[in-house]
DNA sequence: AGTATGACTCATT
DNA sequence: AAATGAGCCATAC
């Protein structure tokens, strides 16, 4: 069994927990283009209902990440970029999120709730 | 080592 | 319906 060298996270402290991490970030990956998840819907189907907080963390770390995780079809349960922030501009998240053909209209994804893609339901 | 904060969400008021 | 408190737990200072 190889050891932590290969499971290596560049999110310190992560040791612990980087199967949580790296499931989230396996589970964004299989989001479909032009649809959107939230951090809730991750956090339920990895059975830590609970700690969204942490897929958001997750999504943080994820930036560094390769192959790249589509953070931007991670949202809230409102349907609101709430972590467009964290992205190099201010509306990066949004044009990413555009350009899948997904329509943003004041920082909320238009249609939010039939764009819904529930990994719970739609993974299994 | 203790406190504060956060890409969240739910329950209660 | 809007505001507030609480649970969550890893990171930052």
């Amino acid at each position: 069994m190889k050891k932590s060298s290969e499971n290596k996270l560049p999110v310190a402290g992560a040791a612990k927990n980087y199967s949580f991490f790296n499931d989230v970030w396996d589970v964004v990956r299989q989001v479909p283009k032009g649809r959107v998840t939230t951090y809730g819907a991750i956090a339920n189907y990895l059975g830590t209902t609970s700690s969204a907080r942490m897929v958001g963390w997750a999504m943080n770390a994820s930036f560094t990440m390769k192959p790249k995780v589509p953070a931007q079809r991670v949202i809230n349960r409102n349907g609101m970029l709430s972590g467009k922030i964290h992205f190099g501009t201010p509306t990066l998240m949004q044009e990413l999120l555009e350009k899948e053909g997904i329509k943003v209209e004041n920082d909320t994804v238009v249609d939010f709730k039939n764009l819904f893609w529930d990994p719970a339901i739609e993974l299994q």
